[in-house]
DNA sequence: GAGATATATTAGCCTTTACTAATGCATTAG
DNA sequence: CTAATGCATTAGTAAAGGCTAATATATCTC
């Protein structure tokens, strides 16, 4: 089921606009799953903090969860970005950068 | 004295979760050039107010002005955009996503 | 010159936000 | 069963954010 509405690019944008919670979000993604204590490690803040960051992240539809036994494992959910892409897209800022990392991306790839 | 981190990921995407804020960066982007009382028109929220906002985006390095007599006109400066880039780059959303459009923009530029 | 216009800045007001500490609720261990 | 563990949620707090109204500054017009 899609959600309410998680994928605004103001709601992608301010789930990451907080430097917290983006490594929050990056320590997710780097995991292929990853629990609340281990984030929680090292993160600098309380456990609750954690909690409520992943709670945004997840209303904005950027990671999502697995509970298994009393442990939840969170995950990335890459296509939330889709949003940000979009944005950034419609403001072409990056064909014109990036045009020629793409040539020779797409040359190493199919020469 | 050194502004901490002048383009920062969190200073631009601080910049832009707020819709408002945005919606002014969208409208400087979609002027070749535009002044302010132009971007407070029709933008729902007092001269002030832009002129803040303005001053965050400029911070951010999202825009630049260029002042005429008692006008001051901003630009976008999309490269303010770039750590934004390099941030989903990072993240690798990007290529996964938009695979087949290179290769069809690219088709179409060298066949 | 006086007055109008364009922008930036300031002070103050609410609202939101990120946090901690505490607590609640499951689940597992002994 | 009781105790411990993992996580979410709540209440409270201090700080930051976005806004308005008012003002300061500079420029243009008459």
């Amino acid at each position: 089921m899609t959600e309410a509405a998680p994928n605004s690019v103001t709601a992608v944008m301010r789930a990451l606009a907080d430097p917290t919670r983006r490594a929050v979000f990056e320590r997710v993604f780097d995991s292929k799953e990853i629990s609340v204590a281990d984030l929680t490690r090292g993160s600098g803040v309380t456990q609750g903090a954690i909690s409520q960051h992943l709670k945004s992240l997840k209303q904005a539809g950027l990671v999502a969860e697995r509970a298994e036994g009393r442990h939840v494992y969170y995950r990335a959910s890459p296509q939330g970005l889709e949003p940000l892409v979009t944005w950034m897209d419609h403001y072409g800022v990056f064909w014109r950068e990036r045009f020629q990392n793409l040539r020779d991306l797409l040359k190493e790839i199919d020469p």
